[in-house]
DNA sequence: GCCAACGTTGGC
DNA sequence: GCCAACGTTGGC
């Protein structure tokens, strides 16, 4: 199993709205990056992410679960695009703030930190291990 | 609201 | 294929 993180603005995707689509999940909708695109490719069933808030929050604020692989993003007919589905897994207990991760040298070479920009990126086991202890989440 | 970082586009 | 111009994102 791989890890992933999955960047939205709360005002437009945020985790009340993952929540509210339980086990259905959700297409992760909207990527048009190529890189972010690429890693959705590498992902399957089953492999976990952060759902993390960008611009007021910044903050990791629960964990999903990939639930289907890559696929044709339904929102544009532009074949280029393609997106994986996600269900809302667990509510962290303690959002971990960008802060919080930037004053931890174990979580120094995160993605999130070093290119703050890309919307959808890998995580390290370690990484994983390490925010879920800080937000009190089982993983 | 500003700006740095990054990606994309288009002229050459 | 290079690079300047431009647009977007996200942290501050």
């Amino acid at each position: 199993m791989r890890f992933w993180l999955f960047k939205s603005e709360p005002s437009v995707w945020g985790w009340s709205d993952q929540l509210a689509r339980g086990d259905a999940g959700e297409e992760w909708d909207g990527v048009r990056n190529y890189q972010a695109r690429n890693f959705m490719r590498e992902m399957a069933v089953g492999d976990r992410g952060f759902f993390y808030h960008s611009q007021k929050e910044k903050a990791v604020v629960g964990t999903v679960e990939v639930i289907a692989g890559a696929h044709p993003d339904s929102t544009t007919d532009d074949p280029r695009w393609e997106c994986v589905d996600i269900k809302a897994l667990e509510a962290a207990q303690v959002p971990v703030t960008l802060e919080m991760i930037k004053a931890d040298p174990r979580l120094s070479e995160m993605v999130l930190v070093r290119n703050s920009r890309l919307s959808v990126q890998p995580v390290t086991a370690e990484e994983w291990r390490v925010v879920c202890e800080m937000a009190g989440l089982s993983g």
